[in-house]
DNA sequence: AAGGTTCACATACCTTGAGTACGTACCGAG
DNA sequence: CTCGGTACGTACTCAAGGTATGTGAACCTT
């Protein structure tokens, strides 16, 4: 005896198609959808190991048939999740960033946003604790690359390229490299904390303290060494 | 028919005992030892969920009752190789320390020790990739806390003091935060990047650049704003 | 509108691997 | 010498990821 369906039917009118494509489609949509809610929720709460593709399943009310169908397999399903939480992760920062046209408040109110992202448990579970070691290094690195870290890149070559200094390409990222570790763990530091808003403030005024450093060093004309050349 | 035992049986002398405790003790130590060195090479190959208990007592040449014989199970094996990484990692860096009084050439020494350390495969693969996964971020937080981090601190208070400021406790140790992430993440750009020495060069010239900037503003007087009270 | 085709699942099964129960040999104490 | 306990080895259980195959509903064709 076949499970019924568990979709709504609606009837289907011609002329107005739903909003994206056949039902088969919306309805294959929407399980799917389903199946990472589920996922994002159970690894948030039990970490990827600790949830079962049968927990999932049954939280999304369907079976293994169907997730096998949408995903390859756990690890799959689990990259679906990180990449929905990346994104999201990421769009909150670019739009704190938007009117912001100063690089120096840019870059505190990016480290703010940036503050507020990584305490969401969700984002600190899924993509920095669990991340690195599900994705493996390469693919989580990759990942990250073009999500939260382009926007990090983006803040420090602002910031960077209000002082004096012509650094190419390599440095840009090594900095930006820098910046983004320090405020990785610093936010970490903050969600761990008893009093995250006390932790926060401490944060900020700390970053802003080294943001003030290259301030000085800009008003005082300092040279940056030049970034070794690659004798290949 | 069981398996004869694979330790070479040394003659007693009761009054030259073995380096130390008793012959049980010894044999007993020795494959304890066995399996972590096995399992260290294994994980740092193949990771965490990747290396099955199988093959491990098998490279040990032991069994399954052994390995549970000495450790509770696969995560508290994982727990004895992690923690002899880190203190592995942790002696390096504090040997780079000694004899290096004045703060800011111990820091750049500190630093430079660091990215070693940070570039080992296993270290990179133990710790940094599947330690915060597989142990759970409290319990990886607390294994660093009192080592390697506890290096930074070190290093980071010796810098501070020799400002104008006063930091309190919680500003030295979110100082010490940021640059220990900011390290980490360097550290990881170096052992990604196809010319690591190019890199490391890149990395010291970008941090001696902030160190600069501390100097600078130490130089100038600039006060870092008070460490925001506690309301409660 | 009827039929066939394909997709989106459901069901049943296999396999691997972590953990357990229990048996046994060897070391050490008396 | 023997007796107790430690340090394993052996055989098993069970959970969980993955696979093979069946089935009905939705789409397409005529």
């Amino acid at each position: 005896m076949p499970k019924p369906s568990v979709h709504k039917l609606v009837p289907k009118v011609p002329g107005v198609p739903g909003v994206g494509g056949t039902r088969r489609q919306q309805y294959s949509a929407s399980t799917k959808r389903g199946l990472v809610d589920v996922a994002e929720q159970l690894f948030t709460q039990h970490g990827y190991a600790g949830t079962s593709l049968d927990a999932i399943v049954g939280g999304a009310e369907v079976t293994k048939g169907a997730l096998y169908h949408h995903f390859s397999g756990k690890q799959a399903l689990f990259e679906a999740v990180f990449e929905r939480v990346e994104a999201e992760a990421s769009r909150a920062i670019q739009k704190s960033l938007k009117e912001n046209p100063d690089p120096w408040t840019k870059a505190r109110a990016g480290l703010e946003a940036f503050l507020v992202v990584v305490q969401d448990p969700t984002y600190r579970r899924i993509v920095i604790q669990e991340g690195p070691s599900v994705l493996g290094y390469e693919r989580f690195r990759e990942q990250e690359e073009r999500s939260t870290f382009a926007n990090v890149l983006d803040i420090v070559r602002a910031v960077l390229e209000a002082g004096p200094w012509d650094l190419d390409e390599d440095m840009q990222q090594t900095f930006a490299r820098i910046f983004f570790g320090a405020m990785s763990s610093a936010g970490e530091a903050v969600a761990g904390s008893d009093d995250a808003v006390a932790a926060a403030a401490r944060v900020e005024t700390a970053i802003g303290f080294i943001i003030s450093g290259f301030q000085a060093l800009a008003d005082a004309g300092v040279e940056l060494p030049e970034s070794p050349e690659q004798p290949r």
